[in-house]
DNA sequence: CGGACAGTCCACG
DNA sequence: CGTGGACTGTCCG
């Protein structure tokens, strides 16, 4: 099948990188950009449509302005999964699954859990590093919770560089794993 | 205790 | 197909 076409919703965000872009379907939501003014694929390129229902528009914004303002631990949008397919779809479905707001699972940790991978016990570290090229390829951050996946002996990664890695501090410090800091901004 | 290193998985060009 | 990455346990100095 040829999937439904995506369309972009612009959502206010105190993070870091700014506003974000959401691209729903009629399924749900299929994806997330930290940077929708850039993003290839995302709403500023060519032959992107804007979703204008503004029934769905303020749906999706208010739930992210919950959670962002830590008043929702879950963000309860359906979510269409079209943009992740085999293995890297079940991993992002055992993070979705598995780990809650305010906990952490290490990289090493959901590669054994999802069961994608053959060699887990004998080179833990190379199911840990395909892990973490599928969680720099989630569609769905935020949603699918990559910022829980650290690093065994620290935070891990993050995409978009610098301010990535921000965006990621930002988020465990909503979700309370991690202590406020003197540039932390949001909510407490 | 900190740094280098090998391992051979997956996404993306 | 080749390349490089949001890792990790082990081994040196």
């Amino acid at each position: 099948m040829t999937g439904a076409p995506i369309e972009w919703i612009t959502v206010p965000s105190p993070l870091p990188s700014g506003p974000l872009g959401v691209g729903v379907t009629g399924l749900g939501v299929a994806a997330v950009s930290f940077s929708p003014d850039v993003d290839p694929g995302g709403p500023a390129a060519p032959g992107a449509v804007r979703c204008t229902d503004r029934r769905r528009v303020a749906a999706v914004a208010g739930r992210f302005e919950e959670y962002f303002a830590g008043a929702r631990r879950e963000l309860d949008l359906p979510l269409d999964w079209r943009l992740a397919t085999g293995p890297h779809r079940l991993v992002l479905e055992t993070l979705y699954r598995t780990v809650p707001y305010g906990e952490t699972v290490t990289y090493g940790r959901l590669a054994q859990r999802s069961g994608a991978f053959d060699q887990v016990a004998q080179s833990p570290g190379l199911a840990a590093r395909a892990v973490g090229s599928m969680m720099a390829a989630n569609p769905l951050p935020v949603l699918v919770p990559c910022h829980r996946v650290v690093a065994s002996d620290g935070l891990g990664g993050f995409g978009g560089g610098r301010i990535g890695l921000d965006v990621k501090r930002w988020l465990l410090t909503l979700e309370g794993w991690l202590a406020p800091t003197l540039d932390w901004d949001g909510p407490g």
